[in-house]
DNA sequence: CCGACGTCCTGCTAGC
DNA sequence: TGCTAGCAGGACGTCG
């Protein structure tokens, strides 16, 4: 489900409340996730504290005084903060008691995100860089370019291909199109120099005015602190099949891209 | 090597 | 009303 602009809200959420807290206890369900939580983590996890937390791509990491706790989301995966003697909801995968009596919870109903230990710095580095490009915020005109034209897969595909660009999803891509008015089949080769320049400003722009908005929740989604998202009221096609587009009054369109539902206004993205 | 596609899993809803 | 096919903010393994 989430998005960088999610992961970037729950990040923002949890920091104050985990920053320089001690894990108490932690008690791991035994249903398997997308990767395997090792049982002997949880005794490994006891008395570390937490220096800091972050966001890479759409991963969370929680930098620990020895070791980082790495957390996906997945599709359904929520990662919250709150008393520890709040309402257990079903598919709670992992409590964290901390000091000062509240509890981190990792919550996933589809079980496709993970909570991985990395006990060495080397090796969460070598992981992100194993699969992460660049930030939308430093990725180069030179390297975005470079890395249309090396490509005969859509734009849509670009997008969502994490070692391109980390973070964006289906949301943030469709999105991301129509403010660039590109077509989500253009092939990367057979982008223009300036098609892809407005199309690498677009990321950010969009995703930044997201984080402002805390997200988008569309069902699963939730912040760090349970707080939902209101990005998706300024949605611009993606889930607006059908609907006028809000430039041109033309009905937004849908197609299988990439194996995801895609959407574009057919004439402001250059396809009448 | 690259790119297209299936798979993991549960829950909700549109449509019969 | 009740059932079922299809779909969902992702990542990754496999196959051609």
């Amino acid at each position: 489900m989430p998005e960088l602009p999610e992961v970037e809200t729950v990040v923002r959420d949890l920091r104050p409340h985990l920053a320089g807290r001690r894990l108490c206890t932690v008690a791991a369900g035994d249903r398997p996730l997308r990767r395997a939580f090792a049982p002997e983590w949880a005794e490994r996890l006891r008395r570390r504290r937490v220096r800091d937390v972050r966001r890479r791509g759409k991963w969370i990491l929680l930098d620990l005084d020895a070791g980082s706790l790495v957390v996906h989301l997945g599709m359904t995966g929520q990662l919250t903060i709150g008393p520890a003697a709040r309402p257990l909801e079903n598919h709670t995968h992992l409590r964290i008691g901390l000091s000062g009596g509240r509890e981190l919870r990792f919550r996933d109903v589809r079980r496709f995100g993970s909570v991985t230990l990395f006990d060495q710095p080397a090796d969460l580095d070598a992981f992100l860089a194993d699969r992460l490009g660049p930030e939308p915020w430093d990725l180069t005109p030179a390297e975005w370019r470079a890395a249309l034209s090396a490509t005969s897969r859509p734009l849509k595909a670009v997008l969502l291909d994490q070692a391109v660009v980390a973070g964006v999803g289906n949301i943030y891509a469709d999105e991301s199109l129509f403010v660039a008015k590109l077509p989500p089949t253009l092939r990367g080769c057979d982008t223009t120099p300036r098609q892809a320049e407005r199309l690498r400003r677009a990321i950010p722009e969009v995703l930044e005015t997201a984080i402002d908005r805390r997200g988008s929740s569309i069902r699963d989604y939730i912040g760090g602190s349970g707080d939902r998202g209101s990005y998706q009221r300024e949605f611009r096609v993606y889930g607006r099949f059908g609907e006028p587009c809000l430039r041109c009054q033309t009905s937004i369109a849908r197609i299988r891209l990439a194996g995801r539902s895609t959407h574009y206004c057919p004439k402001c993205q250059g396809e009448a």
